[in-house]
DNA sequence: GCGCGAATTGCAATCGATTGCATCAGTTCT
DNA sequence: AGAACTGATGCAATCGATTGCAATTCGCGC
């Protein structure tokens, strides 16, 4: 069943069939109707590749969340998994389709190739991983883009996130103002936004002259195994710990298990901050203080700019949401180790 | 840029050029690599909706997460989240692309759009929801379509998922076992998975002569805040319970934040059980009491079935998934109460 | 009664690839 | 040398829609 067979039924000529399902004026108002219900009982769909070729309208976007060969399947975290979600409402309730994408983040660039295919008319990626120069030769090149991660220094293309580096600071002075004083951290800063998170809450403890050596510090991907792994390393390395920052609340709840594990009572004897602030987080136990970054707000704001991208054909600037901690908890005890 | 152009930069006909691309033995080696060369050299990709025209060949699944208007926001589920994660993996490996779609549960053969349309070669529903004769048409109109659910008796369609109902059985058995007697339910029995893991936990008490009253049956959706406070009330309701199922991981979690406000201990005042097996579920403390739906070897099996009716064009029989209870802390005393 | 404009509808070219068949050069065989 | 065949490439129709422009109909004013 094809246009033309819809064509026949109702006794016109395929171009009216096309004008009356796109709802034109250019049809009579009766004959649209009429069309219109033929096509309902006869279940028929307009091709959608034959109109995107004709038309070169696409209307999906193609969601792009990169894996790391080393740390197999980076999709376990609930952040990722929440922003997926989030974009899915946006892009639908705009009416584009949405494309779910998995490319070697070793890779990049192979996002360019949905666009030069006429895939998808324009990509969003999730995290910038360890290819700014990519991501900018990608920018260059005119590719709609728009990517969920920190803004760095001189930065080409346009991302959306919070401003991690704010974010590390407002944990570190929290848990100096708790009390504590050995403070671990758990991350991976060869990703731009842990690096971030990194350097403002470094800044923080040393301006407050409070040591970070780097045995307080483990290199971790977001996996709670790892997570895991990680804490009780931590812990082996410095059995004082009294307070950890996990660079993601999924790293946070594994550490607050391997705590649990290691005879450690959280937050009584060490404190524990997350970051993301993904819905679970308020119903761990203990609840989680983590750095918040708005979800919601988060994936609206990619659709937007990446549309508004489109429509002007230029790179809009970056956005960093509003960035705040929420005190729960796993990093407030009433009397501080 | 198409390929044309690039056939005149090759001094070939385009006929060679789409050959060399596809990899065609027809075209010699030689000729092949210079294309291919030099449609990288110049950003060249095959324009997809031009291709899918002609051949009629389309790569694209539609992964489809209806949403019910009424319980806003279906996407929180971290079991529905692993599972979309587990197919953006299975379709890829297979070299198949993801189009997710959120449609309402309501309506819930719009779906069927997808295929008419020519968008996706078929269809993979998350959940049967509500709407079991909808699906029924729509595989009776010979829609290529496999749904993430429950086998029910006559059924048409092919669904994949666990035995609910052995699995809700599983739960009560251990409850007893753990000498459990004023056992509460939460969940929602209008959805046909839920329904299956009632009747088998319903079953397996009553075949024990243990009572299970309406009072000690919350109906809420898979969502956090739902959770807790449906807890609340089936407190409040029953004050002596002694257990707990909750047929969603996510909403086990959310009823252990509750009862812990509420004063009482997991597991020994109270035992917790869940659904689902989730990722966090093993680094929830206490560590969650859970039957087990294997979400990896699922996401596979939902992908090979649907490609496999593609190519066979016949409804293939449902598949259940090995189904077994994972015994932690949630539920497990020394001392039962 | 004729011309003119507005409202509808139809014609045919077009989007960017794919593919059956024809073509052509070069071998091989007799 | 000519026929038959093989391997590589080109020609042109085709997929299913959209859209600029032409054509038709109708009402209305003069």
């Amino acid at each position: 069943m094809q246009m033309a067979d819809l064509a026949r039924l109702a006794g016109v000529a395929p171009s009216t069939v096309s004008r009356a399902l796109a709802g034109s004026e250019l049809v009579s108002q009766e004959t649209r109707e009429r069309i219109k219900t033929l096509a309902r009982q006869f279940n028929y769909t307009v091709n959608r590749a034959a109109t995107n070729l004709r038309s070169g309208i696409n209307r999906t976007i193609g969601v792009v969340v990169p894996y790391e060969q080393a740390s197999r399947q980076s999709f376990a975290d609930p952040f990722l998994h929440g922003m997926i979600g989030s974009l899915a409402d946006a892009l639908t309730q705009r009416g584009y389709e949405m494309l779910l994408v998995r490319i070697d983040a070793e890779n990049l660039d192979a996002a360019s190739a949905l666009i030069d295919a006429g895939r998808t008319a324009g990509v969003i990626l999730i995290g910038q991983w360890r290819h700014h120069d990519q991501l900018t030769a990608m920018a260059e090149r005119g590719l709609p883009l728009v990517v969920w991660g920190t803004q760095l220094p001189g930065q080409r293309y346009c991302t959306v996130g919070s401003d991690n580096h704010l974010g590390g600071q407002l944990v570190a002075r929290h848990l100096l103002a708790e009390g504590r004083r050995r403070i671990g951290f758990l991350g991976d800063i060869g990703l731009p936004e842990v690096a971030e998170r990194y350097r403002g809450f470094a800044e923080v403890l040393k301006a407050n002259k409070v040591a970070l050596p780097d045995r307080r510090h483990a290199s971790v991907p977001f996996l709670a195994d790892a997570g895991r792994v990680a804490m009780h390393a931590l812990l082996e390395a410095e059995p004082e710990l009294d307070a950890v920052f996990a660079s993601g609340d999924l790293l946070a709840m594994a550490a607050i298990g391997a705590l649990r594990e290691s005879g450690r009572r959280v937050p009584e004897d060490v404190a524990v901050v997350g970051y993301d602030d993904v819905e679970l987080a308020a119903h761990f136990s203990p609840q989680l203080t983590t750095v918040r970054q708005p979800i919601h707000e988060g994936g609206t704001a990619l659709v937007e700019i990446l549309l508004e991208m489109l429509e002007r054909g230029e790179v809009l600037p970056s956005i960093q949401l509003e960035t705040r901690l929420v005190v729960r908890q796993s990093s407030h005890s009433g009397e501080p180790a």
